[in-house]
RNA sequence: GGCGCGGUAGCCAAGUGGUAAGGCAGAGGUCUGCAAAACCUUUAUUCAGCGGUUCGAAUCCGCUCCGCGCCUCCA
């Protein structure tokens, strides 16, 4: 079954398939990097995650691009506050981000490439629309004339014919032909940085940078370009409108916007004190898989209400998922069974598969893809209980969650990632570390007096177990642990 | 004013014409010396409301109510 997305551009699902060979040319939009990133940053980049996984399972090759904006109004602000400079104010934070994508299992893109380091593009992409007639200079500043590109508003879907009543329209300092006109090089202001170049002292403004670095890397049209909703207009509407300006070949062919999240029901702002850094998620103890497994669990273009509790079902719902998937690791399976027969499991198993897959390939529907693992679960727990699945089908059923967490990513814990920083994840507290032998030799004891019928004795070593983080699983199978 | 999205069980949330997925919480049960953990079962005659189309609608159409987004920096 193909993969089907829904474009902006055509407000539809289409059918997507790359249009050079095997590879998927992707550009997505990157952090601005003047802070940490919060959730609802993170909402986006996982689906981007989510979206790379996949393309790679149904077989594609990527070269997916994105960028950092390390040069923009708040950076420049920001920095001479602190009277640094640019790259000593941005520098940290394009760390912190690294950081916490490592934590949150997201893939590092194939090219991650920064606007600084492609100021002379820029400029000379600013020059080949002046050349093409597209610009104008006011107060020094060169603009782009949407005048000039009648297909202006064809993704946003926004019709520019005639006045928009009641739409603040902000004509700000500059002295703009039309309202909508942006800027492509901002003419050098006080002490602002600038660049010296044939367009003129100055630096670019922030559309400019996606169209260049995109077509450097992926040529002149790419299969997918993805962001957040909020980035269809203006910053995407103006892509369009520069690239294709300079080409005269279509920017992209699928456009990918994933929905915001709100926080408790409530918008995510800074005024509302709802806004929150992975950072802050770790301090109050929640996991990354569990943020990872919230924002995967709700399709990408549906609002996303991201609340405490749900992070804690969350991770409940992974703790289910572990557990059975060490059950199915370490049960004692019989070699024959009555009733239900091998085939049979194997083909169940097949069906949690397909119906994962295509769930998936319909505009990446992870909602209804868990739900086909989790009837899988359930399913299968019950043959095991009734001691009917057989050795035979245990590597089919384990193949189910490997599916899985191909895609999703939350079934390990997370340990050695490099550039992993364990430390910013709260620590549970273990106030004595056992050691496995001394664990065992304690379960050891426990076991021998409840044989001896020595219950007393028995529940006073389970006591000291359960008070050193230990928890204890009687099972048919004989005695389980796991450190809390 | 323009364009667009949504209102499904206590919570999160699939499903866009064929008779309500899944997760969490709750309740009951299995197991156990008792527990815990784990697992199982169960939980919406009904999909904001009112009309309409249809053999049949949560799904299509109209109206109403409510919430939200973009049109301005923003994931």
């Amino acid at each position: 079954m193909p993969i089907r997305l829904h474009n902006t551009l055509t407000q539809q699902l289409e059918v997507f398939t790359p249009l050079h060979g095997n590879t998927v040319r992707m550009y997505t939009c990157g952090p601005t990097v003047y802070n940490f990133i919060h959730i609802g940053n993170l909402r986006t980049f996982t689906f981007q995650d989510i979206l790379r996984r996949w393309l790679r399972y149904r077989g594609y090759a990527l070269d997916h691009v994105m960028n950092i904006t390390d040069v923009e109004d708040k950076i420049i602000a920001s920095a001479a506050r602190d009277h640094k400079t640019l790259a000593e104010y941005t520098a940290p934070y394009e760390q912190a981000f690294f950081e916490d994508c490592a934590l949150l299992r997201l893939e590092r893109p194939e090219r991650v490439v920064k606007a600084t380091d492609h100021i002379l593009e820029m400029a000379e992409a600013v020059q080949t629309l002046k050349a093409k007639g597209c610009t104008y200079v006011s107060e020094g500043s060169t603009y782009f004339r949407i005048a000039s590109f009648p297909e202006y508003g064809k993704l946003s879907h926004n019709n520019f014919d005639g006045i928009i009543s009641g739409a603040r329209v902000d004509v700000d300092e500059y002295d703009k032909a039309d309202a909508r006109d942006f800027v492509l090089w901002k003419a050098r202001k006080g002490d602002e940085p600038f660049w010296h170049e044939p367009i003129g002292d100055g630096r670019p403004g922030w559309h400019i940078e996606c169209s260049v670095m995109a077509m450097k890397y992926l040529g002149e049209t790419l299969d997918i370009h993805a962001g957040g909703v909020d980035l269809i207009f203006p910053h995407h509407e103006n892509e369009i409108a520069q690239s294709e300006s300079i080409t005269g070949k279509p920017f992209s062919r699928f456009w990918l916007h994933s929905e915001h999240l709100q926080i408790e029901s409530q918008k995510m702002s800074k005024s509302l004190g709802n806004f929150y850094t992975l950072r802050d998620l770790f301090e109050k103890g929640f996991s990354p898989e569990s943020i990872r497994f919230l924002l995967a669990s709700v399709p990408y273009r549906k609002k996303l209400n991201f609340t405490f509790d749900g992070l804690k079902a969350a991770a409940t719902a992974i703790e289910r998922l572990r557990n059975f998937e060490d059950r199915l690791k370490t049960a004692k399976l019989p070699d024959q069974t009555a009733g239900a027969g091998a085939e049979e499991l194997a083909a169940r198993a097949a069906k949690a598969v397909a119906a994962f897959e295509s769930s998936l390939d319909d505009d990446l529907n992870t909602a209804e893809a868990l739900a086909a693992v989790f009837e899988f679960v359930r399913e299968t727990n019950t043959t095991l209980d009734q001691d009917r699945f057989p050795e035979a089908n245990r590597a089919g059923a384990l193949n189910v969650l490997n599916v899985f967490d191909r895609i999703f990513d939350v079934l390990r814990p997370n340990e050695q990632v490099p550039g992993l920083r364990l430390d910013l994840l709260a620590q549970p507290e273990s106030p004595v570390g056992l050691t496995d032998a001394e664990i065992e030799r304690l379960i050891e004891a426990r076991t021998a007096a409840k044989k001896a019928r020595n219950f007393v004795r028995a529940d006073e070593l389970r006591a000291e177990l359960v008070e050193k983080g230990i928890l204890i699983e009687d099972t048919k199978d004989g005695v389980r642990w796991k450190r809390k």
